[in-house]
DNA sequence: GAACATTATTGTACGACGTACATTTTGTGC
DNA sequence: GCACAAAATGTACGTCGTACAATAATGTTC
């Protein structure tokens, strides 16, 4: 029995990846054919042809099929976005290019991010490291980058900092969702302003 | 038949308000014997003697009976909060000032938060003026005074700001309330720091 | 590789929760 | 008082998620 579970997976570990994702990608369909309320869960078991029970026992909610895909997304994205920014001479350049790319990814996925968001609201209490929303690593990330750079103050945690952050996002993304104002962009560049002007030292 | 409906409410509406005010009492009580929980629509329409449809008419889930008993204590304990800082020299001590008064009221309701959080972030849909949560009214009208004061800056509408410190005041509330760190007051008095020095005009 | 233990999946049946609707009661305007 | 509108009642129903016992698949030990 090894300890190192990423070096022996096992089939039954290859096996729920693999049901994982056949069930995302059965519920994705059908969310982009018929809308994501209009689905049900037991049609989802259905079209994926497992139990009812097997389905809620992976997904126990319908917005977690959801979380499943964008987090692959995400994943597959996020290389070639730091990629991207890494260029950037100073950590506030790079947290406006990275909230820019976001703000693409936002207007493509907006059908859905309304119950998504919610959705991850409703599971804050899960505190477990994978579980925390990808944002807020990039979040923690930079804004460490950009203390030890003498860019940012230090007399606060870069972990909450990055959950202030995080909800100054929460903040601007559901007046996007609602209001539909200006473009998402623009928004994201007025609350990093703000956000921003407390956050790096005063010269 | 009047269109100014607060001079002439009419016996319908004043026996509506007596069944809104009856009904969120009866659960309240409920609440608070069995855990919020624990208790069920259909419970709370029996104590209340209404039939289901009805309880469900005036508070469509729950979280709405909080709601009315929430929003009645606010607007009951607001006038005396308001009185107790406005003595005090500038907007920024005010605002500390209120969040310490609400970080009090919220260790009192520490049970009741989370779902009720919750559930003002999903009907966050609803731009209702009187739905808006009674602390955007608060942080738009502080935010405005400093900044007819010259406290705080100018480019921003006080809504837009407003919006902003009610996210982080959410921000801080849910870490309280899922992780239990150091005092509320103490958290919230670290965000408006964070939040302020950005807000406040660079001098 | 065979027997045992563990975990996952199935299918069904059930219970809780919210809704719909026809009926009755209550309030309003003439 | 009468006629109309609106709200409350109670029941019946549909949906959604869960529980459970039976079965299948995987992992482990010798």
């Amino acid at each position: 029995m090894s300890h190192l579970e990423s070096s022996a997976p096992g089939r039954r570990e290859r096996k729920r990846q693999q049901t994982l994702d056949h069930l995302a990608n059965t519920a994705w369909t059908l969310f982009e054919a018929l809308g994501f309320d209009a689905v049900t869960m037991e049609r989802i078991a259905e079209d994926a042809d497992v139990a009812k029970g097997t389905l809620y026992k992976h997904f126990p909610v319908k917005e977690a099929l959801l979380r499943h895909r964008f987090h692959r997304e995400l994943a597959d994205a996020l290389p070639a976005v730091f990629q991207e920014i890494a260029g950037l001479p100073t950590v506030e350049t790079q947290l406006h290019a990275f909230l820019a790319r976001n703000a693409e990814w936002s207007e493509q996925h907006r059908a859905y991010l309304l119950p998504y968001v919610r959705f991850r609201l409703s599971e804050a209490h899960v505190k477990a490291v994978e579980q925390r929303s990808g944002l807020d690593q990039v979040f923690s990330h930079l804004i460490r980058q950009g203390q030890a750079n003498g860019e940012f103050r230090m007399d606060y945690a870069p972990e909450l900092l990055a959950n202030y952050l995080q909800f100054l996002y929460l903040a601007v993304l559901l007046r996007w969702l609602l209001d539909e104002g200006d473009s998402l962009a623009v928004e994201f560049e007025r609350m990093l302003n703000v956000f921003l002007q407390g956050l790096k030292k005063p010269e």
